[in-house]
DNA sequence: CATGAAACGCTAATGCC
DNA sequence: GGCATTAGCGTTTCATG
């Protein structure tokens, strides 16, 4: 892995305006951060060869999309569980259309897995039949979610 | 606010392609899609006025950024607490550059603050500073994330 | 609602400082 | 590392089916 060369202000200042708006022209970001487009298209291909910016996504509202309720549900796995069987099981929960992120956590809980569904039905339908349902699976802590705030992207890591 | 439209199999589509990389060109997603690059541009449009799409963001490694490690910690509020207390907690919250996101939640915790920093030690420094102090929380839990994926980016949403 | 054509603007490569 | 230039490409608008 190559190791984070440190950045300097102009560096953080692009990173903070890409990641409000990720698709600022080459053009914008140069004349907000004051330096020439040409600099800027190789300061940002830089960041992105330097593996610093891992990508750009379009977010979603899901409410839009018929998904109104979103939930964080903790995963206890059961005490004898195998690697393997936690790997496949973290894998297969990751593919599920409902989930939206999945971290895997040390300490009372083993996964948490934010879910965005269309009811509080299909939230005991999740956790019935993808999570409960697996023998890995000890036990399932389920918090509904009123409020959501992002400050940043975060890339994906294991 | 305006009520989902039901969308067709071009527009989960072209959501599928954004969410993976919100850096497509126009060009490259009416290929891909099929239909022709100013028919593309007029969905795309779309799906933006409608506010399915929210915006585009650029995803970053935190470890680049010197900050190898994450954790996810719940907080508890005190039971006393009012409501603009709390109001002012999480908006504090959500402001310190540690946070990468904050679901507000019903259940066991109250909140959960999504952290990067650079060491264990700035994981309870930040605990210790921001959260124990306050005198509208009562606990905190901290997990430390050892993996993480991200099938999309949600909106935020209050 | 999709399309092709055309004008415009931006990106991205090059060579120079 | 920053910059100006420029060729090529993508975007965006608009009239048309």
């Amino acid at each position: 892995m190559t190791n984070d060369l440190r950045l300097d202000e102009a560096d953080s200042h692009i990173l903070a305006l890409l990641s409000r708006d990720g698709r600022m022209t080459n053009a914008e970001l140069a004349a907000a951060v004051g330096v020439a487009p040409s600099t800027m298209h190789a300061r940002v291909k830089s960041l992105i060869e330097r593996g610093v910016i891992t990508g750009f996504h379009a977010s979603i509202d899901q409410a839009r999309l018929g998904k109104g309720l979103q939930a964080m549900v903790g995963v206890t796995l059961r005490a004898g569980s195998r690697q393997e069987s936690i790997l496949a099981f973290s894998q297969a929960i990751r593919r599920l259309p409902q989930v939206i992120q999945v971290f895997f956590v040390g300490g009372t809980d083993d996964f948490l897995v934010h879910i965005a569904v269309e009811s509080s039905a299909d939230v005991r339908t999740f956790v019935v039949e993808h999570l409960s349902a697996q023998q890995t699976v000890a036990s399932t802590r389920t918090s509904i979610i009123f409020d959501y705030h992002r400050n940043a992207v975060a890339a994906e890591f294991e």
